[in-house]
RNA sequence: GGGGGCGUAGCUCAGCUGGUUAGAGCGCUGCCCUGUCACGGCAGAGGCCGAGGGUUCGAGUCCCUUCGCUCCCGCCA
């Protein structure tokens, strides 16, 4: 007989009835009714129900035993009494007849239980993850996150591409996010930087004939956390392809997708041709370029039902800025003054002055609230046309500069959704977010600047674009990238796009930018010398695991989908990272610690 | 860096307009219980009410400061 199992806990059928038999697992739940005693015994494959009673001789240590003690039970497989079957187990219905037990590892008495599903302070959970990962959600996402990752590297090996890693230990970049840095030994006074991505890897890849590359990579940014971002490290399936276009690209990743939502989506309904948003549209539309596709509620100008209207305050915003705009955000069924001052006092809490609103109810068909008032009812009525709009509904108005009000706008249609209860769960929403702006006007610096990736091909003829001014700001401001996002009920899964594979267009773009070509060979040296040499035309895309893993767990928080995640502080409470080193340690790397005083 | 929420027993939480000895459930300890599967019953231990300061005859409760966690903004090729 093995030293510690024959069988896991959750293998046990009526075919095994009358064995003896050896399980090893952790004690679950403990029923001591005095005479008999049940343990439900725990192990990563099931539970099965273990009985001891006073005629075993394993009785007197089975009264000692308590929650989370990891034992071994030898004992024979037995029909459960007629009526105690428990139909909700897989081994349900035979019980194992305890003759000896040994305790393998006795457990203190936890900071966290382990049975049950309550919740519990995330400082908690993080300190003590090894016994949160024993209960059955954690447990159950992390497998889940094994098993999509299995399924996606069998679709992309299906599809023709080849998995390779990538350096951990690389340079820093210029662009983009905070890097960790590593400092050199060897090289006093110099540091390496965990890759932000793969980013210039993958192109090298492709610019070296592998043609199509892929890899579950890890990426490192250092910047501050959110729910569905990760402080520190996540991973992205990061891949890149040659001789492409935009389309070629989404003919490859939709499928890998859509099939990972439809194969662990538990049946939830998955988009079956991604829509393609242009940018604009999307913040016309939703206010947003990640919309969640769930609310139906599509945003509409109504600027020509304020323009010179009685309502002052959005005639005069219209009337002052030629940029300005009316909005409307419709509410089917909000048509009552109580929602209508929630969603105010929600605007209020948003730091806004207000959010103006119109409501049509009965006795009221014309349209109700200060508002309609103003404005008249020939203008009240427009509105109601426009917008399909009529009694027992809302409407509620944004005015300003659109560039300046969608973030407010964007959750304000969210909000509104949320509260009437429009947006359909239990549905994967999926769209192409394309035509992002290649350049965007840098409040900040009084420049223009990249709008995201300065390696993305734009979308223009490459001689017209080689013979840009660069001081014709309109018709830079309105050039595309050929660059695009999955974005799935509201979250961004992934960017990507088609590099920019021509070392000339490359500098024009960085000196548009106010970027010389000291600066371009300075940073990205590397990848320039490569583009120089024959450079096929690329691109690719990158798709966040945890998110995806999030999305399908149900889950709203990135860390219930890490096995072992850092706290909002980029802290691992377990292990103690970060932590002060040695000076021996700090002598080697030639660093002197400069702290900040207190 | 900024804003919101939270912080009371090992854990989840209640504790009203400030009022005498701060409660419940789970867990823990002891006793009882031979068919439970959230077993049940009796008894008990367990509290710097996050920390510091203030107001008050009196503070878990009100005010200020601070720390921790979390959500958001900034930031995020």
């Amino acid at each position: 007989m093995h030293r510690y199992r024959t069988h896991t806990c959750g293998a046990l059928r009526e075919s095994d009835i009358g064995h003896e038999v050896r399980l090893s697992g952790w004690c679950h739940r403990i029923r001591d009714h005095g005479g008999v005693l049940f343990i439900d015994l725990r192990d990563h494959y099931g539970m099965t129900q273990v009985v001891v009673d006073p005629d075993s001789k394993a009785f007197p240590l089975a009264e000692k035993l308590r929650a989370e003690w990891v034992v071994r039970i030898d004992g024979k497989v037995r029909i459960r009494p007629a009526g105690t079957e428990n139909p909700e187990m897989p081994t349900g219905k035979v019980e194992l007849y305890a003759s000896e037990i040994e305790v393998l590892g006795p457990a203190a008495e936890l900071p966290l239980p382990v049975f049950g599903d309550q919740e519990y302070p995330e400082e908690v959970r993080l300190k003590y993850r090894f016994l949160d990962l024993r209960r059955e959600r954690l447990h159950n996402n992390i497998m889940l996150r094994g098993r999509v990752i299995d399924s996606i590297r069998r679709r992309m090996k299906d599809g023709g591409f080849f998995e390779f890693q990538t350096p951990i230990l690389t340079a820093s970049s210029p662009e983009g996010a905070r890097d960790y840095l590593v400092p050199s030994r060897i090289h006093p006074g110099k540091f390496y930087a965990l890759p932000q991505a793969p980013q210039q890897f993958k192109q090298l890849l492709m610019v070296a004939g592998f043609d199509r590359y892929f890899q579950i990579a890890p990426c490192f940014r250092d910047e501050d956390a959110r729910a569905d971002r990760s402080p520190g490290e996540f991973y992205q399936l990061d891949l890149e392809m040659s001789f492409v276009t935009q389309q070629d690209v989404f003919d490859a990743v939709e499928p890998v997708i859509r099939g990972v939502f439809e194969e662990f989506g538990a049946g939830k309904h998955v988009t079956a041709k991604f829509p393609l948003i242009p940018y604009a549209e999307a913040m016309r539309k939703y206010g947003s370029d990640k919309p969640d596709l769930r609310n139906p509620i599509v945003m509409q100008d109504v600027s020509a039902a304020f323009r010179d209207s009685g309502f002052k305050v959005f005639a005069n915003i219209l009337a002052n800025d030629p940029k300005a705009e009316v909005w409307a955000i419709p509410a089917k069924g909000g048509g009552n003054r109580a929602f209508c001052d929630r969603m105010n006092s929600w605007a209020q809490g948003e730091g806004q002055p207000g959010l103006g609103y119109i409501f049509w109810r009965e006795g009221e068909e014309g349209g109700a609230g200060p508002l309609a008032k103003n404005i008249g009812p020939e203008r009240t009525k427009q509105i109601a046309e426009q917008l399909g709009l009529g009694v027992g509904d809302a409407c509620f108005f944004v005015a300003g500069q659109p560039a300046k009000f969608v973030k407010f706008a964007g959750p304000a249609r969210t909000k509104v959704g949320e509260e009437l209860g429009l947006i359909v769960k239990d549905r994967f929403e999926f769209c192409w977010i394309v035509d992002f702006p290649m350049f965007e006007w840098s409040e900040e610096e009084k420049k223009i600047d990249f709008s995201h990736n300065p390696f993305s091909m734009p979308n223009y003829p490459i001689d017209d674009f080689l013979a840009l001014d660069p001081a014709d700001a309109e018709t830079i401001l309105g050039i595309k990238a050929i660059q695009y996002d999955i974005v799935c009920n509201g979250v961004e899964l992934s960017s990507g796009a088609i590099r920019n594979h021509r070392p000339d267009v490359m500098k024009k773009a960085f000196a548009i930018a106010g970027y010389g070509e000291d600066v371009l060979e300075q940073k990205f040296g590397g990848m320039l010398r490569a583009l120089t040499y024959g450079a096929p035309p690329h691109g690719g895309i990158a798709p966040g695991i945890d998110r995806i893993v999030m999305l399908l767990a149900g889950e709203e928080n990135l860390r219930e989908v890490v096995v072992f995640p850092m706290n909002q502080r980029a802290e691992d409470l377990l292990m103690g990272a970060p932590s002060e080193v040695t000076q021996k340690q700090l002598r080697e790397l030639h660093i002197r610690l400069n702290l900040p005083q207190k």
